[in-house]
DNA sequence: ACCTATGATGGGAACGTTCCCATTTCTCGA
DNA sequence: TCGAGAAATGGGAACGTTCCCATCATAGGT
């Protein structure tokens, strides 16, 4: 059973000393002959040698790993953006500690604890919980963090993510000159997530300069709740003076807007004439007959900037502002929002 | 900037020695007296000590890591497994190291390269490519090693996948009982992957027996080839002699169920009088109108068993014979395969 | 009382790097 | 001709663990 072959082994087999080699493979060719480099490239193939990254990461913290804390990974969206998060890693030759909370603050903790034990260089944290101690704990230690989607109270660090007073302006926008007059804004509990609290209250804050009048659902329980509430929505009379006013729904993220369809399928309502728009585009979406509008996330972009942004940081000095980087979203309208269908 | 406590700093704070922290850090504090036991656990605690992984993993080679190599991680069936594979690490106090390859080969070996540096304790391998030659190196070098639903000739590996065989009869009986008799079987090209080999052939094998007539189509194309193949399928005249015999199409996965579904809807199929069935569940299935009949992998098993594989294996002794398992699929009957809607 | 297992503890050498300092050689201007 | 400075290279001490060994009680059998 062949072990792998070490700096030294190398560095013998070149005729030179370990510290070449190492400057080598550590990008510092420029500071060696040419001579040199090219005998310990020709010891290096033949040896089969690749640093390890072990012992890199224990001399200088030099890790070249990057911890990724994701809420729910079965979510797409988070999918999407691991995606450009890991290409991104790839391009800088970093790797991804990849850890899942499943939406548990406690697993968080211990994710967290887990990842700073192999001196990752840097954190991407999509957080389930509260987890402001701890993180400020690791900043204050120089650790470059960068917060993906969710924002943390206490936590100064980057924030990365899509501008959600944008993206519900976009949405009202586009339900307004559909024609739609009185909307139902469907999401999950906001409390503990911030994109949901500023969308929700970005949704509150927007109606009336638009003429529209609206009210908010939060879901909590089961699909029959859901539909009930949507079908009283839907059913109720219109205020008076009005006359009818075409009615939507908009959701606040994929996952309402897969329970929603669910329930407006139920009701056996036609998509259109009852409006349906959902942030988050999904592969479905197109599917569902008239096909369903949506606020796409620029997920590659996000997970991207989320490498760049903790890159970026100076490293030690904690001086530099936190910042925040808000996408635009894209609006892909579809038969679910056009009243003629 | 405060550093994080070594172990010799608990060690002093305890007044005890280094050896026996990392004993009792390593778990075997049966072999400490309860006093000392307790002194150290109060310094760490103290110190707020935590081992480094990087020191731990270069001394013996312990990283704690596992490595998982996927073909698509915006694949849901990827995902899907991964949360399981996540979640058996998460009881094993391992860490996953996730590397995406995006279906390329070239990629695929330099992300081996890099899990291999970080010295990774095992890997799970759902290859893009065919990297047996890297594999094997591997295997032999004594490295844990699982294949993750689809085989590679020449490497000597557990295999943990779908009963494709199975899943094929499984999707036939169901096809044939609800009286479909000429059947279109619809995949992406087999050559690279294993399980859409044995599918297809398993397709072509099980026909007869079961009085079905049918046929394969390769995706490759555009969506308007797939439509023009699909409604090339369903109007051609019937066999002489045999009256109207109804048609239904069998998706090998997830991606060709989405694609066919596009096709079938833009074609104006009726779901049901043409039947529909795929492998791998998905979300939007249950909506697409009276639902699309699928066969569901238990996924979250598939991958628990992934990690208990690896972590069964005998390390050195490469004697131990490669393993299969292969785990049954569950028919999700919906209206897509109901003639009678 | 003595020799020996047995169990608890500690000292120190690895593990494979990086990086601080030499050391050596060479170039160039005074 | 000489010394200074730069450029190329190498030696050795870390980094924070683990683990082999040694040490030292303590207890038990003779």
């Amino acid at each position: 059973m062949p072990r792998r072959a070490t700096i030294i082994e190398v560095a013998r087999e070149a005729g030179a000393s370990k510290t070449s080699v190492s400057r080598y493979f550590a990008g510092e060719r420029d500071k060696l002959s040419p001579a040199l480099c090219e005998r310990i490239a020709a010891a290096a193939l033949r040896l089969d040698y690749r640093p390890n990254q072990m012992a890199r990461g224990l001399k200088g913290g030099h890790s070249r790993l990057i911890g990724m804390l994701v809420a729910d990974i079965r979510n797409p969206f988070s999918v999407a953006v691991m995606h450009g998060v890991e290409r991104a890693c790839r391009e800088q030759g970093l790797a991804l500690l990849v850890c899942n909370t499943d939406n548990d603050p406690e697993l968080e903790r211990t994710h967290l604890a887990l990842m700073t034990s192999y001196q990752v260089e840097g954190l991407i944290i999509n957080a389930s919980g509260s987890p402001d101690a701890e993180l400020q704990a690791l900043t204050d230690r120089g650790l470059p963090l960068v917060l993906l989607d969710r924002e943390l109270g206490a936590v100064e660090a980057d924030l990365v993510g899509l501008d959600n007073a944008r993206a519900i302006d976009l949405a009202l926008d586009h339900l307004a000159e559909q024609g739609y007059g009185e909307l139902l804004y469907l999401s999950e509990p906001p409390e503990r997530a911030s994109p949901r609290r500023e969308r929700l209250t970005r949704f509150q804050a927007g109606l009336t300069a638009r003429r529209l009048t609206g009210e908010a659902y939060t879901m909590s329980g089961s699909d029959e709740e859901l539909a009930r509430n949507i079908e009283a929505f839907l059913t109720r009379s219109a205020p008076k003076g009005s006359g009818e006013v075409p009615r939507a729904l908009l959701c606040a993220n994929g996952a309402v807007t897969l329970a929603a369809t669910r329930a407006l399928l139920r009701l056996g309502a036609r998509l259109g004439k009852t409006g349906l728009m959902g942030i988050d585009e999904l592969d479905w979406c197109a599917l569902i007959d008239p096909g369903i509008t949506t606020l796409a996330q620029p997920t590659e972009a996000i997970g991207q900037q989320a490498i760049a942004s903790l890159l970026a940081k100076p490293g030690n000095q904690a001086d530099a502002k936190a910042r925040q980087h808000r996408f635009e979203p894209r609006v892909i309208a579809r038969g679910s929002t056009r009243l003629s269908g």
